[in-house]
DNA sequence: TCGACCCGGTTGACACATCAACCAGACGAG
DNA sequence: CTCGTCTGGTTGATGTGTCAACCGGGTCGA
């Protein structure tokens, strides 16, 4: 209530700025995205899941703790496990503890190994070396500051009042 | 071929950003876009759409040009069309030209009017003030880098050649 | 004039995300 | 003990995006 006073549309240069940080988004993300999928298959959620696994101690990790690393709902978790146990790239397997493991088979391990590389390859290529060291230090801390923001707007606006819906 | 030497996987500092800058990303996409839900029952699709028709001479164009305006797929923004149409956000309309045009209803016109100033405040507050100025002139060159890299990266990688599969 | 292609647009099948409902074990209060 | 509730996880329905195939009118060369 207290931002709106400015105008009710963004002005030029507020526009440009959006617009073109749009755009890089978005190109970033079809330019990435279409690269795997057609060299090896793999959407960018199935590589999310997978470099999670790879990273941790065993290859196994809990359903739990992959929502909690990715930030997805766990039903979306669960859907996309399922598609991609049936395609070989992981598996469920029970424990002794509570809750199955979720474990990535060679087959998973295989096809990350093969694309990380280039991945990594393309990130430099096209954004790291791109805005170079200072602007990068820059937009990270910047990108902090907005999460921040945003997080702390977000549980001003719904303290833990009875309403689940937040 | 000439970026690769600096080992398989990023490094801390560029891992480090590029993953803010992801956070970034998806704190402020899922913030807006759920809120544009909630309060207006559109989505990020539905939004673009309408600003585009309602900021067109008339509020009227041809899908193709929506289609240039967005970067979407022909096929994905018929079907998308199609859904607003049974909403009542849009109308195809025959013309004496040779293509239908797609006209925004006042039912939709004033959908966007409802939401747009609100928009534009959140916009503000979580990303344009939490930037500031300069920096933000400074992502905007950025950003319009990576996405000339990106252009020339991909034109060169195929040259019209007879691939259609670009 | 005829056929080959191009181009804007539509369609259908399928992959994916979201939401709400459900399930089962754990846990705490009575 | 048992009833309510919480939590991690699954399921099904539905809305959305993508791919490939198709359609119909133009255009161009033979």
């Amino acid at each position: 209530m207290d931002d709106v006073g400015k105008g009710p549309w963004l002005d030029d240069d507020e526009q440009k700025a959006w617009r073109s940080y749009l755009l890089m988004n978005k190109t970033l993300e079809t330019h990435m995205e279409r690269h795997l999928q057609r060299e090896f298959g793999l959407s960018k959620s199935d590589f999310e899941i997978l470099v999670n696994l790879s990273e941790a101690e065993n290859g196994r990790m809990r359903a739990f703790e992959l929502g909690r690393a990715t930030q997805w709902e766990k039903s979306r978790m669960s859907h996309h496990l399922t598609r991609m146990e049936k395609r070989g790239l992981i598996r469920r397997e029970a424990c002794q503890a509570r809750y199955p493991e979720v474990v990535i088979t060679a087959e998973g391990q295989a096809a990350i190994e093969a694309c990380a590389p280039q991945q990594a390859a393309r990130i430099r290529e096209f954004f790291v070396d791109v805005f170079g060291p200072e602007r990068l230090a820059e937009l990270g801390k910047a990108g902090d500051e907005v999460v921040e923001t945003i997080r702390r707007h977000e549980e001003n606006d719904c303290p833990p009042e009875v309403r689940g819906t937040c």
